[in-house]
DNA sequence: TGCGAACCGTACCGTACGGTACGCATAATT
DNA sequence: AATTATGCGTACCGTACGGTACGGTTCGCA
């Protein structure tokens, strides 16, 4: 679990104050708790104790208050970086693994799944704002790490593809398969990611399979 | 595109009136249009004609109605039966990639889409409820086929794998990725599976590489 | 010590929805 | 022809939510 989470880094990173932040964790626990039902502007406000007035002052709307959310939870999710040293075939293996296990990690976490379904039911109206604000701010870290990794595999000539994008695409379906749907819809996380352990490593040898040079 | 719309099978095959299914077809009209929000009982009564009071009789309530159109519209979709005849291994890589674009036209289907949304939406609470009925009643059809498909594929020791179940998450996460739920964020659908076009064949040979048995 | 800004708690308003009840028309049955 | 069932249209009720306004309080600052 390389994952970290930073307490007040979110706020900070969003220029929030820190009690704003505290607010901002208590309306995402009201969410993963009682999902879009619960996240009432009222229900907010009494959770943080603070006041509706000063809720519409900070985010102007519960649309705000949603974006803002997802901005300060995206803020918290570190991913380590690649380590820059020598990359063997077992070492990029490791490494491949470990990214499976985290974005498992990611995708099956509580408040990736409440702001994932949060976000998919307002898809249909407002153009799909929140949508795509979910997947930049949310994608970014996890993609650039694995972008970063491919391409290191590929420098070091341990994997051959024509482009990075392509072969990410393969690996993240290799791993997720319908496991995020599935999850989505409701089935336990914790099982599915315990019946998914045991599959992490499959997963990257067929991705190693398709891409890797010295097979 | 091999999924056939039949437009009265879907009320025959749950035991509903010709004038009930008429009903659901305007209330999946609704909200596919748009959204969740769209789907009020005064809307759909509206839009169909028809009472308030005859809704919660013929379906009990809220959740039935939704509970109703989705065993309606999952009665609509049929697939194509394996064709019984010899496999080769072009034939079988022909109803490979048939089977991933129409994997991919369902999926991105403005219904399809728009019911993933609601049951995603109501899977916080109840359960999870609609989401399981969603998933085993919409993934009946294609899973079935696609089990086949790679059954006979095996027979023909065309392919090799252990499990099924595992050889069609690899073939799903192959042809899928994470379309579908870029799609249910709002990305648009008819952009997604244009691009995706030429990807079939591509994830198709790519699962042949892992599970074909003659390479 | 006096002042102003920020903010909490609460009350309030308009709206919209789920669900129910009633009056009336239409068609089938006896 | 009379009766019954079915169902449409509408009105209605209770509730809950988003958003706004107001009085009182705390805290920083001069």
């Amino acid at each position: 679990m390389q994952a970290i989470e930073q307490g007040r880094a979110g706020a900070a990173a969003a220029g929030l104050t820190e009690r704003q932040g505290a607010v901002l964790e208590r309306a995402l626990g009201l969410l993963v708790e009682g999902g879009e039902r619960a996240l009432t502007t009222a229900g907010v406000a009494r959770a943080a104790n603070c006041s509706k007035e000063s809720l519409y002052k900070w985010f102007g709307d519960r649309d705000g208050l949603i974006a803002a959310m997802i901005t300060y939870q995206a803020g918290k999710v570190r991913t380590v970086e690649a380590s820059a040293g020598a990359l063997t075939a077992e070492t990029l293996r490791a490494h491949l693994v470990a990214f499976a296990v985290d974005l498992i990690d990611v995708l099956s976490g509580d408040v990736s799944l409440a702001l994932n379904r949060l976000a998919i039911g307002q898809a249909s109206r407002e153009g799909a704002g929140l949508g795509r604000l979910l997947q930049e701010r949310g994608r970014r870290q996890i993609g650039k790490r694995a972008a970063a990794l491919l391409e290191a595999g590929r420098k070091a000539k341990l994997l051959a593809f024509d482009r990075a994008d392509e072969a990410y695409g393969t690996l993240y379906g290799l791993i997720v398969s319908d496991m995020h749907l599935r999850m989505l819809l409701g089935e336990d996380a914790a099982a599915l990611r315990k019946e998914f352990s045991p599959r992490a490593e499959k997963a990257v040898d067929a991705f190693l399979t398709l891409h890797g040079a010295k097979r």
